[in-house]
Parts: structure tokens; C-alpha cells; sequence
DNA sequence: GCCTAGACTGACCGTACGTTCATTTGACTG
DNA sequence: CAGTCAAATGAACGTACGGTCAGTCTAGGC
């Protein structure tokens, strides 16, 4: 009984990390049950012993990974230490987890959505579109630099943030995480972003 | 001449929009010619007349769409004001904007990736995990305001901010925007959040 | 009022991929 | 060593969907 339930979880930690591998690999469209059947060396068949369908197998390879993230941010986190220096460390701690987890967040991130090769021609078009746009919001930040208005900052990096700011307030909404009015979170990311530019007093 | 250009640009148009209505209603998983072809109202062989390929379609859709985005985005910008307001009233149009584009953007921001429907279960199980982790993030900054570390803030809109910050330091990465090493950009995050989220003077 | 060009149609095709299941394998038992 | 049975296999199936093309329709010219 414990010996054949070890072999099951064995093969269905084996079924799912290969599942991640070749999301990392092939993206979320490029992800076929033969693949991940090939990646874990075993048939096709073996695949729907363990899952259901597809989905319930991307589904389980996806969530098991997030909770892999999630712990060890909480098992980094020191309560002791003081606030600011505990909020400084747990990001840092973050930015470790996400860097050594990139090729499977790779596909949650980027790609997904619009299955795009970043090195094709639309990939390029986007890219160009968007970079127009960051382009813009930074000469703006660097204005302001220059009149010193606001501290000294890499303004592509500011305004590559102030983007995800705004569109992070509509995933929100859409997540349905906000309730509050539009406009109480538009003032809540002017002051956020406002704040962190600040001139220094 | 003309009018035959004028007749093909309105179909490019209606099937450009078309599209679109139709990856906001089911997805990009779920975005097929035949649905386009109906939402158009037009055969799904008239599609291949104005597109080579369905990816040349969606690729069409979605740069158009883009592209008003931005250019609204530029129309609103008043370089005569003061930076600082200049840079405010820019924050605020952008939420205009994406607010006008919800459907469209949803697309491309959310259930994207993963074809998760939000109303489902394996989507409430995604969830449940994030907001785990969000509210992790949110008690530690409840400390720090408690502690009056930090200014006065609600934390669950600070720790998505933050969250949103991580993401997309690695995104920045992945999409090459950014060749300076991780860690100045984990410093510079740092900065920016600690900063903005500061106990007032 | 016929004729032609070309815009438009939608039935059809090929393929990729998720899912199934009859058959084989091999570990354990008596 | 024969028998048993669950685990594993992979060929085969069904279907959804991108793409095609032979046929129909219509506007404009003669």
C-alpha cells in the first residue's frame, strides 16, 4: 500500500516537472500531451493513468509550482528584524525565487497570451509599439529630472514600473481583488509612484 | 481605385474589430476564424482574402488596438504644465484609456496564459494561492504601519503594487528592455517601493 | 440586357491533438 | 514456475480548426 502510493507520487512528480519543462520550452500552446509524454519517458496512455484530461495536468503542474514559489518566500521571511529592513529582505528574497524559477514563469509572463515568438517580425511589431510608448513616458520623467523635479532615476526603469502600476490596477479590477471606485486606485498609484520619484528633500 | 480601397479598408476594419469583440468575449484560446468570420458577418473564405493566416489576423487585431491606445495616450500629454502635474495627469488618462479598453485588454492581461476561466474551479484554486501570498504581504506591511514604519497605506493595494513591481522586473528581462544586472534592479525596486510607501516627514 | 471581372461564399480537406482501449509487460504470490 | 492482475503501452479514433477552392453573385461596361 505505502510502497505503491511512493511509486505513484514518484511518477507523478516526475509527470509534472516534465510538464513544466516543456511549458518552458514550447510555451503554453506548444505544450501537447505527447510531449510531456516524451520529456517524462513514459507513453501517452501512462499520462491519463495518473490525470484526467490535459488540462487537469497543466493545471496541477502550474499550481504546484506557484506553491513551491510561495514557500519559500514565507520560509525566507524573519518577523524579528526590524519593518523596513524585513520588507527590504523579503524582496530581495523574491527577486532569488522568481530569477531561479525564470523559464517556468517565463510562460505565465510573456508569450502566453499572444503565442509570441519574441524573435519573429510580430513579435518585433509589438515590441516596437510598446518600446515607442516607454520611449515617451521616459523623455516626460526625464524632463522632470532635468528640472529637477523629481530625484535622479533611471527613467526607462520608472517608467517601465509606472506601466506595470497601471496595467497591475486593471488586472486587480479584473481579478476582482479591488472593489473600491477606479479613481481611489488611480490616486493610490500617482501617490505610490509620485512618492518613489520624489525629489530628495 | 479609391472607392475599391475605401470598400477594402472598411473590411479590414469591420473584421479587424470583429476580431477583437471576439477575443474579448472568449479569449485567445478560444478565438477561431469561424467565430470571426460570424461576428463579421462575412464568409470565413472572405477573411483569407483581406489575411494570410489567422495569426496575421490576430496579430492585425491586436496592433491596432494598441496603436489607438498609445496615440490616445500622446494626445492627452500637455508639455506646457509643470512636471510634476504633467506626470499625474498622464497617470490619470492611462487609467482612462485602459478603463475604455477593459474587454480588449483583458485578453492580453489575464486568462491569457493559462485559458483559465475566473469562474471556474482550477481558476479559483490560482486564485486562492495569489491571494495567499498577497495577504502574506499585506500582514507584513500592516506590521510596518502599525509600527508606524511606514505611512498610512492600504496594504493589500501596496502588496499588489509590489507584487506587480517583481513580475515585471523579470518581464522587463525577458522582453530584453533591461541589460543591467538583477541585482541593481532589485536595489532599484527597493527604492522606488520603500520610498513610496515612507512614513511621512 | 448580355458579359465579364472579381468579390464573396461555404462545403470540404488535411492535420494536429486530446482521449481511449485492447494488448503487453512484469512484479509478486502460492 | 505458472498464474494473476495492475501498470504501462501506443495504435487508433474523433473532433476541432486552419486553410482551400470550385462555384455563385453582382456591379459596371458595352
Amino acid at each position: 500500500m505505502t510502497k505503491e502510493e511512493v511509486i505513484k507520487e514518484y511518477r507523478v512528480r516526475e509527470i509534472l516537472e516534465a510538464a513544466r519543462r516543456v511549458m518552458a520550452r514550447y510555451g503554453m500552446q506548444g505544450t501537447t500531451v505527447d510531449r510531456v509524454a516524451e520529456e517524462a519517458k513514459v507513453a501517452k496512455g501512462t499520462i491519463y493513468l495518473y490525470f484526467d484530461t490535459k488540462d487537469a495536468l497543466v493545471h496541477a503542474a502550474v499550481l504546484e509550482g506557484l506553491r513551491e514559489m510561495v514557500a519559500e518566500t514565507i520560509a525566507s521571511d524573519d518577523a524579528s528584524i526590524p519593518p523596513l529592513e524585513r520588507i527590504r529582505k523579503l524582496i530581495l528574497a523574491q527577486f532569488r525565487i522568481q530569477a531561479s524559477n525564470q523559464d517556468f514563469l517565463k510562460t505565465l509572463i510573456i508569450g502566453n497570451s499572444l503565442d509570441i515568438e519574441l524573435e519573429s517580425e510580430a513579435g518585433r511589431e509589438y515590441m516596437r509599439v510598446y518600446a515607442g510608448h516607454l520611449d515617451f513616458m521616459a523623455s516626460v520623467l526625464q524632463d522632470a529630472i532635468d528640472r529637477g523635479a523629481i530625484r535622479q532615476i533611471d527613467p526607462h526603469f520608472a517608467a517601465f514600473m509606472l506601466g506595470e502600476m497601471l496595467t497591475g490596477s486593471l488586472r486587480r479590477r479584473l481579478l476582482k481583488l479591488a472593489s473600491s471606485p477606479l479613481e481611489s486606485d488611480a490616486e493610490a498609484v500617482v501617490e505610490l509612484f509620485l512618492r518613489g520619484i520624489a525629489a530628495l528633500p
